[in-house]
DNA sequence: TACCCGTGGCG
DNA sequence: TCGCCAAGGGT
């Protein structure tokens, strides 16, 4: 008698992911990974953080940047948090650089150098949240942990072709993510779903065809994939404006100051600028230059945030090297290597535009 | 819970 | 051109 052989979704996409996973420069092979080699915890950890709402490509340069400069998480907790934060500049949501920083700290004064091995442990560090304790469990230890990003509910809404809208829906998928991860290669498991909804299921034209899980899905089974997963809507953004002024000396020095630690661009660089209001007349004049000076209207630059449009208007004047309370003067030829967040950049660039271009030396 | 928090690439 | 979205966390 013909017997039926079960084969389980995990078994299907660890199999799928032996021979289409991705080359990472943070990642253990599978078949490394079946011969017992497990990731460092520490590159696991910072990979992760840095791919936190980001892209890879945007990341692998970061990622090697880091390394070079800190190669073990102690080397990064001894360093000079502004340095962090220059080598951050550029990839966004700065909040991230401030709690690698403390997270650096409190591995190596409280933990002697070594990442706790356990999601608990893991999640009570600060930046690290329940996507990120449950992939450096998952990945790095290999423990059992339901690993759900935003790939894997993309995943898991079209194979169940869940209907309600996320994040509402989040915890009644993680419970399937729970049920599907396997108690062998749950490292490799996680893994391979976010693998498989970053190459196959992915979030416009998914490629059903080559997808381990086609005969399983009820969303490939209704002909749509692509209503899934169903997200509640999101409201539109308002605009701000406002004002930078970029003061630059005979010298070829720009006045540079330090945002505050906290809120929008927290503990970066900028250049003097006025509050960015609603206000239809909000800042766009000289009123609030930080000093008298012949101002230069330069245009405007627009930036967009996460939740809101800004319009900057750009004003440039020569000035001596005035003494500020709360700025300094740097080269224009040392600008790359400052904490500026790209916004700014585009500001000077506006003022400056050779600014950023690479000197002959 | 809902809002705050960057940036760049892509269809 | 522009809305979408990417390995989310903090508050």
């Amino acid at each position: 008698m013909l017997q039926t052989i079960h084969i389980t979704h995990a078994q299907k996409l660890l199999t799928w992911y032996d021979r289409h996973h991705r080359e990472l420069p943070w990642r253990v092979s599978p078949a490394a990974a079946k011969a017992g080699e497990r990731a460092d915890p520490y590159h696991i950890w910072l990979s992760e953080v840095m791919l936190q709402q980001t892209t890879v490509q945007a990341v692998k340069p970061y990622f090697a940047k880091f390394l070079t400069l800190w190669p073990k998480v102690t080397d990064l907790a001894a360093a000079p948090v502004e340095d962090v934060m220059a080598a951050w500049a550029g990839l966004g949501y700065y909040a991230r650089a401030r709690n690698l920083k403390k997270c650096a700290e409190a591995v190596a004064a409280e933990h002697g150098g070594v990442f706790p091995d356990t999601e608990e442990g893991l999640r009570a560090l600060p930046g690290i949240g329940d996507y990120t304790s449950a992939a450096i469990s998952a990945i790095a230890f290999n423990r059992q942990s339901a690993v759900m990003d935003g790939n894997v509910e993309r995943v898991i809404s079209r194979l169940y072709a869940i209907d309600a809208p996320l994040p509402g829906s989040k915890p009644a998928m993680k419970a399937r993510v729970a049920e599907l991860t396997p108690t062998e290669r749950p490292g490799d498991f996680a893994q391979a779903m976010m693998d498989l909804g970053a190459t196959i299921c992915t979030p416009k034209r998914p490629a059903c065809s080559l997808c381990p899980f086609c005969d399983d899905c009820l969303a490939f089974a209704e002909h749509d994939p692509e209503r899934f997963p169903v997200k509640a809507a999101k409201k539109e953004k308002p605009v701000r404006l406002g004002a930078v002024f970029v003061a630059v000396t005979p010298e070829g020095e720009v006045l540079l100051r330090r945002r505050v630690d906290s809120g929008l661009l927290g503990g970066m660089t900028e250049v003097p600028t006025t509050a960015w209001t609603s206000r239809i007349d909000g800042g766009t004049t000289t009123d609030h230059a930080p000093f008298p000076a012949a101002w230069e209207a330069f245009g405007t630059v627009t930036h967009v945030f996460t939740h809101f449009e800004l319009r900057l208007s750009v004003f440039r004047a020569k000035t001596a090297r005035i003494s500020t309370a709360d700025g300094w003067w740097e080269p224009v030829t040392n600008l790359e290597a400052q904490a500026l967040p790209t916004v700014m950049k585009k500001a000077i660039t506006q003022a400056i535009p050779r600014a950023f271009e690479k000197s002959p030396n």
